[in-house]
DNA sequence: TGAAATGTTGGGGCG
DNA sequence: ACGCCCCAACATTTC
């Protein structure tokens, strides 16, 4: 019997549940992946991740031709239309593939399961969570609103086997049915920055595993900190496309002999994206609604202008600006300027954080619509076990914290790159005849600060404290 | 997974 | 020797 293995948020081979569960039940099967062209203006792909799944894809085709010696199909439409088809056409009696927990994915694959159930056999797995969001639940079947106790219950629950290796029995399903070339898609044309530092597919994904369990996570709760320092795992993207399972990399930390303090530093990493996914499963509004209805009512200021300089990195803070240039060119952010930018945008400029998440997702590599909401109405504080209101970050006070010797600035803030290494996280301190010299003129090479830190702070204080 | 304001302490300069 | 002031340095509280 042939089945049809349908790809979405898990590009990879290895650790794949529904491709081990086909394999047990198929000799043949169809590996399809559908661009999904129901989806929302607002909820389709920003341009890195178009670039991102672009690679991913071709290099899943490519893992599929040389184990099992067939191509994946691309298809662009309405998926359940296509499986029908795809089922009619190649009379498949089986379809698999693992979760997604996005409201829009679940009503889909709702309707898609219903549809065949009296028909075929249809099968849907967890790929991409070590606990599925109805697992974790409080002792009065609630879900958990606070991380520590989230991540206790995690602590004592988990039981993770071995990965799940890549099923060798199978063979292609159909020589006829022939899906769309990918390079028509358009999803991308070439880009030398992201090219040169990420390295999308299972591959790429396995060996930055690699290297951070060789190297920083030795010393991770401390340099994570640091923009400059690149010592974060960088894994983000390649899980959020399912090239690698988070179960894969839990087995992976349990198996090399890590300092345990370094690794359960990570772990909570880890469990944080799980308790975001969790918290959107069961609030599946998170993207566009308060968590706290509390802040239905906040006054956000509709500016466009500062909004567009906060975009561009020219709010005349110089962390903030480094981190939204990084963000632009890389398709990524350090976590730190994650942070202070997202703080900045809606603290200091009292700019509705829906704005910044909406940017981030169009920009990141790692868009994930789970991390994203859920990390946004954190640092705004309308999120679950949110950040405080009265937590302001000091964009100066943090760069100087964090970036010391201001080499994160000067890497992507490179008009400010001669002041000194104490300067150049407050270059307004300066005098105009010392800026001069190093050919830096405030309002012209590089903006002044789009609004005083002090008074946004007390501004900030006084409507989050009439919430 | 803050920052700023306010409070406390203790050493040194000085009359 | 003593009290007084100054002010880092650190601790606590407040937003």
């Amino acid at each position: 019997m042939t089945s049809i293995l349908w790809f979405r948020k898990d590009l990879r081979l290895q650790d794949n549940p529904a491709l081990l569960q086909l394999s047990q039940l198929s000799d043949d099967f169809i590996p399809v992946y559908i661009l999904d062209d129901t989806l929302h203006p607002t909820e389709q792909l920003g341009i890195s991740q178009r670039w991102w799944l672009h690679n991913s894809l071709k290099s899943l085709d490519q893992s599929l031709q040389k184990y099992y010696k067939t191509p994946l199909r691309f298809f662009k439409g309405n998926p359940q239309e296509i499986l029908e088809q795809i089922v009619r056409e190649t009379k498949s009696t089986g379809l698999f593939w693992n979760r997604c927990y996005d409201s829009h994915s679940l009503h889909r694959d709702k309707r898609i399961k219903e549809s065949f159930q009296k028909t075929i056999t249809v099968e849907s797995f967890n790929g991409s969570l070590l606990l599925e969001p109805w697992k974790a639940l409080k002792k009065d079947n609630t879900p958990f609103k606070v991380f520590k106790p989230f991540y206790n219950f995690y602590m004592s629950h988990l039981e993770i086997e071995s990965p799940i290796d890549i099923p060798k029995n199978l063979r292609n399903g159909s020589k006829t049915l022939v899906g769309e070339s990918i390079e028509k898609w358009g999803l991308t044309s070439a880009n030398k920055d992201l090219e040169e530092r990420w390295n999308p597919g299972e591959k790429g994904a396995h060996e930055r595993l690699g290297e951070f369990i060789e190297g920083s996570i030795n010393n991770y709760s401390y340099d994570r900190d640091f923009p400059s320092k690149n010592k974060t795992s960088r894994l983000s993207a390649h899980l959020t496309f399912g090239e690698i399972s988070p179960h894969f990399i839990w087995r992976s930390l349990l198996d090399n002999s890590l300092l345990e303090r370094e690794k359960e530093k990570f772990q909570q990493e880890i469990v944080w994206r799980e308790f975001c996914y969790h918290t959107l499963f069961h609030t599946p509004s998170l993207p566009e609604d308060n968590f706290n209805k509390k802040f239905d009512d906040f006054p956000w200021a509709d500016d466009q202008l500062l909004f567009q300089l906060w975009k561009e990195g020219k709010t005349g803070y110089p962390l903030v600006d480094a981190g939204m240039r990084e963000l632009k060119t890389t398709g990524w952010m350090h976590n730190r300027s994650r942070m202070v930018t997202a703080s900045f945008l809606t603290k200091h400029l009292l700019i509705d954080w829906r704005k910044g998440a909406e940017w981030f997702l169009e920009i990141l590599v790692d868009a994930d619509l789970a991390s994203n909401s859920f990390n946004w109405q954190w640092v705004a504080g309308s999120g679950t076990d949110a950040s405080p209101y009265f937590r302001i970050f000091n964009p100066t006070l943090q760069a100087k914290k964090f970036d010391p010797e201001g080499d994160y600035i000067r890497k992507w803030v490179p008009e400010l790159t001669k002041l000194s290494n104490t300067e150049i996280q407050c270059p307004w301190i300066v005098s105009e005849e010392a800026l001069k010299k190093r050919g830096i003129l405030l309002g012209k090479t590089y903006p002044l600060p789009i609004i005083n830190h002090e008074e946004g702070r007390k501004r900030a204080l006084y409507f989050y404290q009439n919430l």
